[in-house]
DNA sequence: ACCTGAACACCGTTCAAGT
DNA sequence: ACCTGAACACCGTTCAAGT
């Protein structure tokens, strides 16, 4: 890679990151070209899709997430842990609008430059489900798909300005759904 | 309202029922005016924005789902009845595709010409909660919008090419996460 | 009263031409 | 090896001109 081809792949994910956090996952390429004084081809060429830009702006937070889900797999209680990445992973789908759209297709699409980081994600939050299915306090009838699944779907309607303010509240229904023990689940807990 | 805008009007709508179905909430304004051999023009006067067109499009199956909700509301017992209408919710919004999230972001926008549908079916769907938290069978700690938020981001699960295989499985536990019986929840069932 | 073509300002994609 | 301007085929919006 020459020096003037790294200093513009670098400026340009620094001026995605803004474009992305003013517009969302579906903001303009051009914009972002336009506002990185660059050709707009000079972008398609660093980058030849939208996930391919999105990966290498996503990169670092994605391998960050999937090592904290392998630091919680040794941490206790097995449940606790999984509702704590759970957290995270919807924090972080909210950094970005619009982001857990790309990795909801990305996952079934396996040409996605997206598909191995959605993968990885599935499979991280997969091992912690087990663990608590293996303890007893996740329920058995779901995988790691039917998790990563409502994360997505979750994080897509924290993402609704409308149901934004529902998200804490909300984030308890989900996990308590997923957990057997309702934990985090006020109205089961009464009835016990 | 003169014959040949009547003419017209209609002629849109069916046009618009097929590129829908194929192409999903976001399909191209102008091709739907090219396929009803109608000025693009014609088509933006009669339906100024995308939700009024939809507005159209879905007004006499959004009055069903009402009319559902209130013939359920004197159908017992209430639990089964809330859930078969998020039943009905989910199918309805599984006709074309992406139209949950136009829904949504009408919920929270008075001027928007779905605004009216979305709150009438968020309070429709709030009559049968209430009604299944009076009996207790419902959780008490979530209300119409809650409910509302849920079915959307469900309606946006399934609508996702990769996640649709799991819809069946995973309303079971979505319902079981309303319901405070776990009738819909065979965990919890064995827990019992 | 209703329709239309055309102009406008966008978009992503591609590629020949430049350094 | 890398960048760029321009052309291409799209998109939604608007409006003067037609019947």
């Amino acid at each position: 890679m020459r020096a003037d081809a790294r200093k513009n792949y670098d400026h340009l994910i620094a001026v995605a990151r803004d474009v992305v956090t003013e517009h969302g996952a579906d903001a303009s390429m051009r914009d972002i070209a336009r506002r990185a004084d660059v050709g707009l081809a000079t972008l398609f060429r660093h980058f030849p899709t939208r996930e391919a830009l999105f990966e290498a702006l996503l990169r670092m937070k994605v391998d960050e997430l999937i090592q904290q889900a392998v630091e919680l797999e040794t941490s206790n209680p097995p449940d606790e842990a999984l509702v704590s990445w759970f957290r995270e992973g919807v924090a972080f789908v909210r950094t970005y609008n619009g982001i857990c759209a790309l990795f909801a297709t990305a996952h079934a699409d396996p040409d996605s430059a997206l598909h191995a980081s959605s993968t990885a994600l599935r499979s991280a939050g997969a091992r912690l489900l087990v663990r608590a299915q293996a303890e007893g306090t996740a329920r058995a009838d779901i995988d790691g798909v039917d998790l990563f699944a409502l994360m997505s779907a979750f994080g897509w309607l924290v993402g609704q300005p409308g149901f934004a303010p529902r998200g804490d509240h909300l984030f308890h229904v989900i996990t308590g759904a997923i957990l057997t023990n309702g934990s985090s689940n006020d109205v089961k807990k009464a009835a016990f």
